[in-house]
DNA sequence: GCGATAAACGACCGATCGTGCTATTTTCTT
DNA sequence: AAGAAAATAGCACGATCGGTCGTTTATCGC
């Protein structure tokens, strides 16, 4: 049961490519067949249902955030600097070379925002662990004498979301140059902000 | 010919809705001519193709927008009066009663960042006026002496979209009842940051 | 009220959707 | 090398997609 891990894995890699670009509902069993190079119902013996596929994806993108995003940041020193890093990684993620329609979260969040199901019930939880995860590490770097100790930390934890969204918005429709500059002075500002 | 424009007006606001849903492809000749209570051909006559139909919703969501919107804040004296009156109405613009699926033009702009063609085009020239629309109010504000004489006014323009949308995002995907109460403490923040 | 015209309909096209079922091929075990 | 098991392919299904066509119905100018 080695190969069939092997290409199911393959697949998955393939469908987060496309997704990415696409969305979950975009991305078709049979163009996900071609690209990966085999027949539609070869590639769907791999998977009960659509849904289940969806799942999948939703599964391989988080599992590559993770390893790509949040691991080596929590590498780095506690305070500002993990903050620092939680940023900086999440917005190079965006341009990620395997995510060639950028953060396959923002493009979920806008498809499944009014769609009820399990899709969208994991991926909430998933934008909750992550939201904690930031909050955490604002809440630390108040321990560590970095930030105010009466910072908000779920405040911030939007504030991070909303430069990251915008980022998303110029970068990717408007193919705005600026826009890294743009949220990274975003970025700054709210750090000088929050400092003690 | 005063029928035929009626029935499309009344097409091009079911679309509208269902749009801010489902999306432009989502939006389908079928499930549309269901809702506005006509045949698939009938309703498709009134269109030449579905990129048409797509034109004219994004069409019809830009003219909501502007009587929404813009029309009434520049009502509002120059500088940050009408800044605030902008954001003000564009929060509540995301919960318009005609938009069960909030803002259209961000579910758009993830539909369409990544597929070119006109609707996009035409979606990105929108998107320059508002921010231009934005950055000019800013401006304005700079010079009634409300804001610093060394403002950023796209870099304004930047950080309230980034708030919209995080608001949008918090909103809609994450049901947080604290989204509208973090957005408006993240403008209070941003307004204080460009004071005089 | 009548004839012209605009508007809506129903049937149908080829393509593609997700999903079964049955063969056939490939891989793994021994 | 042989046989079991896993992986893949082939084919067909009902539904729906955007779109076309000829026909019928409703509206409008006179």
């Amino acid at each position: 049961m080695a190969k069939g891990e092997a290409t199911r894995d393959a697949i998955l890699e393939r469908a987060l490519s496309m997704a990415s670009q696409t969305g979950l509902e975009g991305l078709t069993l049979g163009s996900l067949a071609k690209e990966a190079g085999l027949s539609k119902s070869g590639l769907f013996a791999h998977f009960q249902s659509k849904e289940q596929l969806q799942l999948d994806v939703l599964g391989t993108a988080v599992a590559r955030f993770i390893e790509t995003v949040i691991a080596p940041a929590l590498r780095e020193p506690r305070g500002e600097p993990r903050v620092r890093a939680l940023f900086e990684r999440w917005l190079q993620w965006e341009d990620a070379p395997f995510l060639p329609g950028g953060c396959p979260f923002v493009a979920l969040a806008n498809e499944l925002d009014d769609r009820p199901g399990p899709v969208r019930e994991r991926l909430v939880g998933y934008q909750r662990d992550w939201l904690q995860a930031l909050a955490t590490a604002a809440r630390i770097a108040v321990d560590e004498g970095h930030f105010r100790a009466d910072l908000d930390a779920e405040q911030l934890a939007f504030n991070l979301y909303a430069i990251i969204l915008s980022y998303h918005h110029f970068s990717r429709l408007l193919r705005d140059p600026a826009a890294e500059t743009r949220a990274r002075r975003a970025f700054e500002a709210l750090l000088a902000a929050s400092r003690a």
